[in-house]
RNA sequence: GUCCCGUUCGUCUAGUGGCCUAGGACACCGCCCUUUCACGGCGGUAACACGGGUUCGAUUCCCGUACGGGACGCCA
């Protein structure tokens, strides 16, 4: 049998990063087991589902680089009609009834709170799951008041005795005592639309989804759902849950609680590089094993990724509401800066190009016969960047004249010595002169200056770092000289004067 | 309240009864490299939640406690 898994967002908002996660590991069992891939969006909300969240959510996953799914997307909501059947087939064979209490509406706002209190109340009065009085009405009697247009909700007809089990894949046999189980409701009352519990069911099965590969916060809920298949006389496929992603204060990560930190699009758009992103993704709540390796290609990922692999506690991801340095995990982060430095620079330079245009860096030649420059001055500078933004950021100085000075670095390499107002313009007529223009040579000349002015080499050099380059730090002075050239490095030694 | 899941350095984790004086990574600290800052190299601080068993021997198996998380909806 092959392997027939699917990711199954609802289009309510961005990619959450658990969501992300989710989709990854479909994706790596999928493509490891040489499986199908499968997307399905359960926009069964209609109130709440946007195209624009679908589209997002496209866009999130191929930014990952696993938006290949294998077939047609599913819209749940198209499906609606069989999923009704499905329910109504059931009351015919005694597997589900209809329930004609009014229905009530619910508020939204504290509705967790209030369905724990309602659960404690139940079990206080002594309340059981199978106490609805509609449970045990005739069919006859049921049609009957169905058909007199009496408004009813349709629910699973839980066993009394006994209990579901199943064997997950991560947490190994998994219980549940029928009691435990209220009779949950499949058609709402009034419309008959469907409800997710069933919604799921009956797509994955008609999808043949043979895994189910979710977030552990769907695990007691599985019952249910296998109570249905149980009904339907489906075949259950495996299931897998897996550990939760949470904040650092340990709660779940939420969109309204932390953020944009959750927002997947938050990383494409501060300067992740997709594969270090996917990279740190894979490990939260899976390691490959006792080879405890790190950075992984995505081909490396397919091919190390098991099941068991995954754990079984929860994963916080640690960032910082305050400080800015530390907006997203610090190894996320790192993970980044580590990909920046060492990926060949023809994959580097398409991204630094995407992330050069809004604000007007890129230039066309840097494809064409400044391409070499622009390769070696990206190679020169990279070794320090921890996103892709701090090419235009930090980096704007070797591709546009009108960069910012830092002004501790002024204070520092600049007005210290006042002394600069005249060398500085003396440096540059000296380096302007340098033949050839190499890193060698203009150190040789910038020594030799330093000693017949009477003033140290480390004055000039880090006075001309910050002349050249607006900052305080920075590579090899004589690489950044060589890298801005000789024409700007002059002027920016001559324009800095003023500053000291 | 009930049920389910979990608990190894601050964080991500290795570890499936002796190889553990518990390993790696991030972060942090020190030294080296470097007239800057990083990278890199070397070194350091830092963890088996607690209590009982089982065993010749428990981080590893069992039970309990504590703590954390999740679920319990005519939401998805």
């Amino acid at each position: 049998m092959t392997v027939r898994v699917r990711f199954a967002p609802s289009p309510t908002g961005y990619l959450h990063i658990g969501a992300a996660r989710s989709a990854l590991f479909n994706w790596l069992f999928a493509r490891k087991t040489g499986g199908k891939f499968l997307l399905r969006v359960e926009d069964t909300d209609l109130q709440r589902s946007t195209d624009e969240s679908t589209r997002s959510i496209l866009e999130g996953l191929a930014w990952l680089g696993i938006g290949d799914y294998d077939e047609e997307i599913v819209f749940q909501s198209h499906n609606a009609d069989k999923h009704r059947a499905a329910a109504l087939r059931l009351i015919e064979e005694g597997k589900a009834y209809r329930d004609f209490t009014p229905k009530e509406d619910r508020a939204d706002a504290n509705v967790k709170r209030e369905i724990a209190e309602r659960a404690r109340a139940h079990a206080s009065e002594g309340t059981d799951h199978r106490s609805n009085p509609f449970r045990d009405l005739s069919l006859e009697e049921s049609n009957r008041r169905a058909e007199a247009g009496e408004p009813f909700a349709v629910r699973l007809k839980v066993a009394r005795e006994g209990q579901t089990r199943f064997a997950d894949a991560v947490y190994g046999e998994q219980t549940r005592e029928h009691s435990e189980i209220e009779d949950l409701v499949l058609l709402r009352s009034g419309d008959l639309s469907p409800l997710y519990n069933l919604s799921v069911v009956v797509d994955d099965i008609e999808m043949g989804i043979t895994h189910v590969i979710r977030g552990q916060d769907h695990l007691t809920n599985t019952h249910k759902q296998v109570l249905i298949y149980e009904a339907l006389g489906a075949q259950i496929p495996t299931f897998a849950h897996m550990p939760l992603i949470l904040a650092p204060n340990k709660a779940k990560l939420s969109k309204r609680k932390h953020g944009e930190v959750v927002s997947l699009t938050t990383y494409r758009d501060r300067g992740f590089v997709p594969a270090a992103f996917r990279n740190f993704l894979a490990l939260l709540g899976w390691s490959p094993g006792e080879e405890n390796k790190e950075i992984m290609s995505l081909e490396e990922l397919v091919e190390r990724f098991s099941l068991e692999g995954i754990h079984h506690s929860n994963a916080v991801f640690n960032f910082s509401e305050t400080d800015a340095r530390q907006w997203t995990d610090p190894k996320a982060l790192w993970m980044n800066a580590e990909y920046i430095r060492t990926m060949p620079l023809d994959e580097l330079v398409p991204m630094i190009k995407a992330e050069f245009e809004s604000p007007g860096l890129w230039k066309p030649e840097y494809e064409r016969e400044a391409r070499a420059w622009f390769e070696r001055t990206i190679d020169l500078i990279r070794q320090r960047f921890y996103t892709l933004k701090d090419f235009s950021g930090q980096g704007r100085a070797y591709f546009a004249d009108d960069f910012e000075f830092d002004p501790q670095a002024v204070a520092k390499n600049l007005k210290k010595e006042p002394r600069l107002r005249e060398l500085l313009p003396a440096l540059a007529d000296r380096i302007e002169k340098v033949e050839p223009w190499t890193p060698e040579s203009v150190e040789a000349a910038l020594r030799a200056f330093a000693d017949e002015s009477g003033v140290k080499a480390g004055l000039f050099i880090n006075a001309s770092r910050t002349a050249l380059t607006g900052q305080s730090v920075g590579p090899s002075m004589f690489d950044v000289f060589d890298a801005i050239g000789r024409e700007r490095s002059a002027a920016r030694l001559r324009d800095a004067a003023r500053l000291v």
